[in-house]
DNA sequence: TCTGGGGTCCTAGGACCC
DNA sequence: TCTGGGGTCCTAGGACCC
């Protein structure tokens, strides 16, 4: 039985979310911001209309949104998070392959069969999707993961936001009309070297050797050269845990001394503990970092160190420990600080119990004091308990700016129980 | 003044093993 | 004097994705 895959993706998903909470908003230019309010990472269509491009820093673009009256938001992400979720159950059930590609993306890989027509009940998934959740959705078909992305961006201008890029001809004329570097997987690099042998579009990658492609630029492109004359080189992607997680943010302003880094260190640890417990791994080693702001013309430093852990932990406390002397080593005053993070590596699944030649871990016990803060956090709202390092003092000073954040309408509680 | 925060895979070269 | 060849693992760097 032959296969088709399909690729969901969310229309301009983060404005989208913002408009179901605010309906006020459909039809107005709508754009929403990274952290840091820094750059536009989500349009809506007016917005991109304004010649608004993706990824822009909101700075430069600020006279074309006072004078056009574009709505800004802050990212929202527990709201988008939250949204992204019954997206993805909604496709459930489908009973279908199902790969979460990203927060707004996912591949679903189809049984043709004769008697069904596949359009009809995708049709129906979107409509589905739309009713349940208020996020419209274009569905890409295709017989290779490659060509569903490209008729995703079909669908994207088309009526009812599906296409279906089955047959010869269909595929013949379209792929004609896609850039190079606007196929999956190939980007500005190997786009333009691409184009200096005279490959300028996907059709003209398809009908490239594909062993010269290997030679040229490797087995990825090669896979692609395959893909888009659709024999499937991907398949979906297993839902595997991460192996590595990394937790980092820019500061809203320049940080320059030593104790509040360690804040924020100490709180990028807690959170990304908390993801290597949800996963149920533990961190063989960690990595830290700090680097001033590349943009400013102004003394640069940065620095990396990495810790190897003598038993495998995902132990906020010891987590912390190790990163605030990862801090002190690498640290340099006389610098203006603008980002920082941890990276918790090469994550191992939590039942290997490696033990340590030299010190006993006693891992039950971390782990239910570990389990408590969760189940806590989870329950009454990240935060609700936390790790006694933090200073609450003066943090707000450099703390991420959010102007324009929307309320968090899917999981904000409206009391939170105190606890000391 | 203001420029995101995550991830993955592949390759080449060195170390080491038998 | 002659000094193999194949395999694995690790790491750093480079490319890509949303």
């Amino acid at each position: 039985m032959s296969k088709v895959f399909a690729l969901i993706d969310c229309n301009n998903f983060y404005v989208s979310c913002e408009r179901v909470f605010d309906p006020s908003l459909i039809d107005k230019p709508v754009v929403v911001l990274s952290n840091n309010d820094g750059c536009i990472i989500s349009r809506s269509n007016e917005a991109k209309l304004l010649n608004i491009p993706m990824g822009a820093p909101l700075h430069l673009y600020r006279n074309i949104i006072d004078a056009n009256r574009v709505k800004v938001y802050s990212s929202n992400y527990p709201l988008y998070g939250d949204m992204s979720n019954r997206v993805m159950t909604s496709l459930m059930t489908l009973n279908s392959e199902l790969e979460i590609y990203s927060i707004d993306e996912a591949f679903l890989k189809i049984n043709k069969q004769d008697n069904r027509n596949i359009e009809c009940d995708i049709s129906k998934i979107r409509k589905n999707i739309l009713m349940w959740t208020g996020i419209p959705v274009s569905i890409g078909l295709g017989p290779t993961k490659t060509l569903a992305k490209i008729a995703n961006s079909m669908a994207k201008k088309s009526e009812n936001g599906i296409f279906n890029l089955d047959t010869e001809d269909k595929q013949n004329k379209i792929l004609r009309n896609i850039n190079v570097e606007d196929i999956w997987g190939i980007s500005r690099r190997w786009g333009s070297k691409l184009r200096m042998i005279g490959i300028g579009n996907a059709l003209d990658l398809r009908d490239a050797s594909a062993n010269k492609i290997r030679q040229y630029l490797g087995v990825v492109v090669q896979r692609i050269v395959y893909e888009l004359r659709g024999i499937s080189c991907l398949d979906l992607d297993k839902i595997l845990p991460k192996k590595n997680i990394m937790c980092s943010r820019s500061f809203g302003n320049p940080v320059n001394n030593k104790a509040t880094i360690k804040d924020f260190i100490t709180e990028y640890a807690i959170r990304a503990t908390e993801k290597v417990r949800q996963q149920n791994t533990r961190a063989q080693g960690i990595y830290i970092f700090l680097q001033t702001n590349r943009f400013r013309k102004e003394k640069q430093y940065s620095s990396g160190i990495m810790f190897g852990l003598n038993s495998p932990s995902c132990d906020t406390s010891i987590i912390i420990k190790l990163a605030l002397r990862a801090v002190d080593q690498i640290y340099q005053s006389g610098y203006s600080y603008h980002k920082a993070g941890i990276m918790m590596l090469d994550l191992i699944p939590s039942e290997i119990h490696q033990q340590d030649l030299f010190q006993n871990t006693n891992y039950s016990l971390s782990d239910q004091r570990m389990g408590v803060i969760d189940f806590l956090n989870n329950k009454y709202g990240s935060g609700i308990i936390t790790h006694g390092k933090i200073r609450q003092k003066d943090k707000s000073r450099w703390k991420s700016k959010s102007f324009y954040l929307s309320p968090r309408y899917t999981t904000q509680w409206d009391e939170l129980p105190q606890v000391s």
